[in-house]
RNA sequence: GUGCUUGUAGUCGAGAGGAUAAGACGCCGGCCUCCGAAGCCGGAAAGCGCGGGUUCGAAUCCCGCCAAGCACGCCA
C-alpha cells in the first residue's frame, strides 16, 4: 500500500470516528480525499486540502475540522491500524494556511519505501492489473497511398506511448491501425502508378488530375517494374488499374509497417476497410435505417445526424449508390463497439476534428454509449531549421516524410521531441535542437544520465563492489540522496496520472526530472572511494533510479544507451 | 459566419482549483589534481491575452471580447 493510499484512509477512517461519535455533523456526501505533494518542503511530505473543502459540510472551520482530523490520527490506535507493519507513519501533523494538513512522514518510511522498490527490480514500474479493463487504441490510419509525413510521426509517437504507459498503469490495451484501403484515394493510387508505369517504361501519358505527385509513387512504380517488367502492359487500361493498383497498395502497404517499425510503432491489429464493404456497412446503414435515423433525399440517403448533435446531416449512400466514407466509418465504429471495449481511443489530426459530431450522433443512434469513444486530436506540427519554417521536402515535394525527419534526427530525438509537448498544442519542431549532441537537448540530457550510472556500475565492478542482500538504506540521510528517494518513489504515481490525462508529456518531464534529481546527487555522492556500507546503499538508490530511467524511456519508445 | 484547439518571463514552454507560478534557451557570475563538464551551483527576468463572474481559494471552472491554428464536400 503506497503512503498516499494510506493517507487517505487514515482521513477517512478519522472523519468517520469523528461523525459518530459527533464531533463532526454526520454528512454522505463527502468530496474525495486528494492528496498532494507540497511546493515547499516545509509544508511536509504530503498535504490534503480536505479541511477546506469539507467546511461547509461540517458547517466548523477548516482549521477546527483539520485539528479533529489531526488528533484522531495520532492516536495511538489509529496510527497502529495504519501501519501494517507495525511502525508509525507520521512524524507529524502540522496544519498551516487556511487549514492544509501537512503531513511529516517518518523517516524510516522512506526507506522502507526504497527497499521495496529495489525489491520489485525490474517490475517497479508495473503497476497492478485493472481487471476487466480493455482499451482500444486507434491511431496513425494514414492512408497506404503515399509516405508517412511528421504529422502522423507525432501520432504514431502520441499513440505508441499511450498504448505503453496504459499497459504500465496496468490496463489491458489493444493497439489497432485502420487501413483506408477502400474508396476514392485507392483509386487515384492506381491511376497514378499506371500513369508512371507508362511514363517509366517510355509512353507518353496525361497525369491524372487527382494523382499523387510525390516521388515515393516513381519509387512504388519502380519496384513493381523491377520485378514483373513490362508485363502489365498487354493488359487491357481497365484491367491494368486493377492489378497495378494492388501491387502498389501492398507496396505502400509495406513502406508503411516499415517506417512504422523503424519508429518503434508496432499495431496488434491491422484493421482493413474492405472488410467492411459492402456487408458491414449496409448492415449498419439498416439498423440506423430501422432506428429512423436515416432518409432520403436527391437520391442519396441521408444521416439526421442533426439530430444528436451535429450542425448538419450527412449523406451516407450517394445518389450513385455508393457509400461515403463517413458510411464505412459507421460501420467500423459499429464493429468496435461490438467488440466490447470498456472504452475506444481514437487519436486524430485536428483537421478531422469536425468530424466527431457526425461519427457520435451516428453511435448514438444505434444506441451505443458515445461517451465510451474518446478521441485525442494532435494539434498540427510545424519544422524549424535555422529559424524558418520548412513547409515541404526537397526530395518528395510533399509534405515532410517521417522518414526524412528519422534519418535527419534520429529515431531517439524525433520521438522525445514528439512527446514533450501536451498533444493539444501546436508543435514547432526545432531541428536544429533535435540534432544538437549538447546539453540544450533534453534527450541527451536524459540518456546522458543513464550512460553515467552505468559507467558508475561498470567502475564498481572492476572495483569488487557487489550488491549483495538488501544494503543499509538509512546510511544514505542527505538531501541529495532523499531526494532522489523521493523522486523515484514518485514514479508509480506519474504513470497513474498520465494515463488518466493521456499525457505522455508527463512521463517526458518526469524523467528529465529524475535525471536531473540524479545529477545533483552525482554531484555530491561519490559511491566509489566511500565506506563499502554507505556505497552499496548508494549503489542500491542508482541500481533503482538507473532501472527507472530506463523504464520510463521505454515507455517513450527512447532509448536508454549505457554507453554514449 | 459557425465549431474545435490554443494564448503563461526576450524566446520555447510545465501546470489533474489550493500555500512564494516548474524547467529550458538566451543573459550575468562561479565550479574540472576527484565515479563521464553531453555536467553542477548561484543571479536577473512573468503574476499567467483583455474584461467580468463562480469559489474560503482561479493560470486552471463559467460568460463576453481580442489574437493565432485548424475545420466547415454526395473527398478521405
Amino acid at each position: 500500500m503506497q503512503t498516499r493510499d494510506k493517507i487517505v484512509a487514515a482521513i477517512k477512517a478519522a472523519t468517520v470516528a469523528a461523525m459518530t461519535e459527533g464531533t463532526l455533523k454526520t454528512s454522505e456526501d463527502l468530496p474525495e480525499v486528494s492528496i498532494q505533494v507540497p511546493p515547499k518542503k516545509e509544508f511536509g511530505d504530503y498535504a490534503t486540502n480536505f479541511a477546506m473543502q469539507t467546511t461547509k459540510i461540517f458547517h466548523v472551520s477548516p482549521r477546527k475540522i483539520a485539528e479533529e482530523l489531526r488528533a484522531r490520527i495520532m492516536a495511538v490506535d489509529l496510527a497502529h491500524f495504519l501501519a501494517a507493519d507495525g511502525e508509525d507513519l507520521f512524524e507529524e501533523i502540522q496544519i498551516a494556511g487556511a487549514g492544509f494538513m501537512n503531513f511529516f512522514i517518518k523517516p524510516n518510511v522512506i526507506y522502507r519505501q526504497l527497499k521495496e522498490i529495489y525489491a520489485e527490480g525490474e517490475d517497479f514500474g508495473h503497476l497492478p492489473c485493472k481487471n476487466n479493463v480493455t482499451i482500444q487504441i486507434e491511431y496513425v490510419s494514414a492512408n497506404p497511398t503515399g509516405l508517412l509525413h511528421v504529422g502522423h510521426g507525432r501520432g504514431a509517437a502520441a499513440g505508441s506511448a499511450m498504448v505503453n504507459i496504459m499497459r504500465a498503469a496496468g490496463y489491458n490495451v489493444e493497439s489497432e491501425y485502420y487501413i483506408n484501403d477502400a474508396g476514392n484515394q485507392m483509386d487515384n493510387l492506381a491511376k497514378s502508378v499506371n500513369a508512371r508505369y507508362l511514363e517509366l517504361l517510355g509512353q507518353s501519358v496525361d497525369f491524372p488530375e487527382d494523382g499523387y505527385l510525390g516521388e515515393d509513387i516513381i519509387d512504388t512504380t519502380k519496384r513493381i517494374i523491377a520485378r514483373d517488367g513490362d508485363k502489365h502492359l498487354a493488359l487491357p487500361e481497365d484491367e491494368r488499374l486493377k492489378v497495378l493498383g494492388e501491387l502498389a497498395y501492398v507496396d505502400k502497404l509495406l513502406e508503411l509497417k516499415d517506417d512504422l517499425k523503424k519508429f518503434r510503432v508496432n499495431f496488434d491489429v491491422w484493421f482493413s476497410e474492405r472488410t467492411l464493404h459492402p456487408d458491414k456497412i449496409n448492415a449498419a446503414i439498416e439498423t440506423l435505417k430501422e432506428k429512423g435515423g436515416i432518409y432520403e433525399q436527391d437520391g442519396a440517403l441521408w444521416l439526421a445526424s442533426s439530430k444528436y448533435g451535429d450542425d448538419k446531416d450527412r449523406v451516407v449512400i450517394r445518389d450513385n449508390g455508393e457509400p461515403t466514407y463517413l458510411a464505412a466509418d459507421i460501420a467500423y465504429h459499429k464493429n468496435k463497439f461490438d467488440r466490447g471495449f470498456s472504452e475506444l481511443i481514437n487519436l486524430w489530426g485536428a483537421d478531422h476534428h469536425g468530424y466527431v459530431a457526425r461519427v457520435k450522433a451516428a453511435m448514438k443512434m444505434l444506441g451505443y454509449d458515445a461517451d465510451k469513444l474518446k478521441i485525442i486530436f494532435l494539434q498540427m506540427v510545424s519544422l524549424f531549421r535555422g529559424g524558418e519554417a520548412v513547409k515541404m521536402s526537397k526530395r518528395a515535394g510533399t509534405a515532410i516524410p517521417l522518414r526524412e525527419l528519422m534519418e535527419e534526427v534520429g529515431t531517439d530525438a524525433a520521438r522525445y521531441f514528439f512527446l514533450m509537448r501536451s498533444t493539444d498544442s501546436q508543435l514547432d519542431f526545432d531541428l536544429d535542437l533535435a540534432k544538437s549532441q549538447s546539453a540544450d537537448n533534453p534527450v541527451y540530457y536524459v540518456q546522458y544520465a543513464h550512460a553515467r550510472i552505468s559507467s558508475i556500475f561498470r567502475q564498481a565492478e572492476e572495483a569488487g563492489l557487489k550488491l549483495d542482500g538488501i544494503p543499509q538504506l538509512s546510511l544514505m540521510n542527505s538531501a541529495v540522496e532523499l531526494d532522489l528517494i523521493n523522486k523515484v518513489s514518485e514514479y508509480p504515481d506519474e504513470i497513474e496520472k498520465a494515463a488518466a490525462e493521456y499525457a505522455p508529456q508527463r512521463i517526458a518531464r518526469y524523467v528529465y526530472d529524475l535525471a536531473s534529481t540524479f545529477s545533483a546527487f552525482y554531484r555530491d555522492c561519490r559511491i566509489l572511494g566511500v565506506e563499502e556500507d554507505l556505497a552499496k546503499a548508494r549503489l542500491a538508490l542508482l541500481k533503482v533510479t538507473r532501472h527507472t530511467i530506463n523504464h520510463a524511456l521505454g515507455l517513450l519508445g527512447v532509448s536508454a544507451p549505457e554507453r554514449m
